[in-house]
DNA sequence: ACCATGTAGGTCGGATCCTGTCCTAGTTAA
DNA sequence: TTAACTAGGACAGGATCCGACCTACATGGT
């Protein structure tokens, strides 16, 4: 059995991807083989393309460096609940450009964890989304990864779906892909009662379960699904389209906001137009109030009223407090 | 060479990793041998500690299921990027239980991540830290990332000092670890040159270079690395203590900011004193503020005064805008 | 009830590979 | 110069791997 071999194969590169140099003799002595094998186990993971690099000389040793591939991840404990915890957060709020991606790691990293630490994560992970999204539609992860997992899986989902206009039903779908807009997750599927493609908002999705019968490809009503979702969704709702003028240079903005530069008009060196990018009103406003510059909201009224609100709300809170004169000296500074 | 049995078995791993079944034939046609190598292989990662289920029947089929321990994760160009952005995330903004660790994975993946993949890691990278902290002392992943690296590699660290008087300084120092308190990180190094045990703020190291050269262990302060840089930070400055009172029961307030049940203390059923929380004036006043609830604040004066400058810069923002009566009904029904 | 399609696992022979023990060569820091 | 490290060739014995058979058993659909 090379079982032998491949297992010292995996403890080589679990202990090259630690930070530091490893002299050959020592890793020799840790695996129970000899040097000689050491330098040939070297050699068999360059030939499966991971770049080991060598330092000769008297303090020199093996450490594992960026090549053409991932190599496999070795983790610990710890590290793989990190990594868990900060995959959903970023799929509560999905990153522009790498959200199915970051679900789909998710799904992966759920499928291998063991009991133990997924009570660790969960623990850990309530106290980061709260802080990440703190109000506002959140979608729960469980949901997410259990939807990614019967797409790449092409199994059938049941789950209970609550419209637009509050009705809630009950679906049978086969999920074909999820797109992320803005901070919201949609999951085109087909309806297998209704006999035709649909959009579902995942956060209005309830109990979703597995059927476990798999179902074959079917025709796609379009290559895209990302443009398809979009088109469907404009069409079917009027999206709230923001306009704001904000007194900071367009680049500023972009890279501030991590906006489009599309997005961004240029009205002069320090005043631009931001608009369109359709996002919750909590957190456009919290966005925008955390830019550090003076600005003037135009254009969706819930957003105008939310931020009046919110100023409102702030002066209260520092009512009866001496605030008066620090107030003055902060906006001189203007807080960065 | 057992190369091309050890490649084989981590190309199963990486199949049985994606959450769908995977029939014995097709992989045995995908990896190019027979059928009952498939097994045996499936046998070996079984011995290896990895439990591969099967389910029996006309449409079964392998998968990798939660074992006990963590098998090396196979990820694929994206998911790499994904974990790599929500990795740089979470250790900007530490998660209490989890900060060293998700830097620890951080430096891990950096380490062998393809050029190509940092390049996008860095663009994609950008919007998300803008939206987690938007202002306000962020500290750049890239230098915790080598930080740890010399940590664990026990390399001396060469770097410029900002101190809190704004004095700069050159430091050769041997780090020793890596602490998180709060949303700031902390080294507790020794300082060769002034030989002693120091604690530097992370965010206020400029430039730090590994010198190659390795340390020997050194008698440690405490050790409990954590406990003494608490002890020091505390001695060392008055750390700015935060109350607040929220109209809110006391559980919706933990729930919401993912606070510590100690820090709040319970004045009635809606009403609940938040304190201590030493943290950034301007990611405390963006927390209060998308809580959703009235609030007064009390102790910090900055950050009374900062809130203060929000109100105002708010209210400057939605002036000449029709928002008054949207706002009456805004705050009738209290944005939840 | 029956069959197709899965997993599970035994056995065998031949080819392959792996390992430890010798070597020698080249590189670097003290 | 020496010590400590990487790099790699040659060799022999033993272990391992692979494919080709085979049987047993579980499951879902016809």
């Amino acid at each position: 059995m090379s079982g032998d071999t491949s297992a010292r194969l995996l403890a080589l590169l679990s202990f090259l991807q630690t930070p530091r140099e490893w002299p050959g003799s020592e890793l020799a002595q840790r695996l129970g083989v000899s040097p000689r094998t050491i330098r040939r186990d070297i050699d068999r993971l360059r030939d499966l393309g991971y770049p080991v690099e060598a330092t000769m000389g008297a303090v020199g040793g093996y450490r594992l460096v960026a090549g053409k591939a991932m190599p496999p991840l070795l983790l610990d404990d710890e590290e793989a609940v990190a990594i868990a915890v900060g995959l959903r957060a970023a799929a509560g709020s999905p990153v522009e450009g790498i959200e199915d991606a970051s679900v789909r790691a998710l799904a992966k990293l759920e499928q291998v964890l063991p009991a133990r630490l997924r009570q660790r994560v969960r623990s850990v992970g309530a106290a980061t989304v709260s802080v990440a999204t703190a109000e506002g539609p959140g979608v729960a992860p469980e949901a997410l990864v259990l939807i990614a997992g019967a797409v790449t899986g092409r199994e059938r989902l049941r789950f209970a779906y609550q419209g637009w206009d509050g009705a809630r039903s009950r679906r049978l779908a086969e999920p074909y892909r999820l797109v992320a807009s803005g901070r919201l997750w949609y999951l085109l599927a087909f309806d297998v009662d209704r006999d035709d493609w649909r959009i579902f908002r995942v956060d209005r999705i309830e109990e979703p379960r597995l059927t476990g019968a798999r179902f074959p490809e079917r025709d796609t009503p379009e290559p895209d699904a990302a443009a398809f979702v979009r088109r469907k969704m404009y069409s079917s709702m009027p999206t709230p389209e923001i306009t704001v003028t904000v007194h900071l240079s367009a680049e500023e903005v972009v890279r501030r906001l991590g906006a489009n530069p599309e997005e961004v008009e240029v009205l002069g060196p320090d005043v631009c137009v931001l608009r369109g990018h359709p996002d919750t009103v909590p957190f456009s406003a919290s966005r925008l109030l955390m830019l550090g510059a003076e600005f003037e909201v135009h254009e969706p009224p819930e957003l105008v009223a939310y931020i009046q609100a919110l100023g409102e709300r702030a002066l209260r809170a520092t009512r009866g407090t001496g605030g008066r004169e620090a107030s003055e000296k902060f906006t001189k500074g203007s807080p960065s």
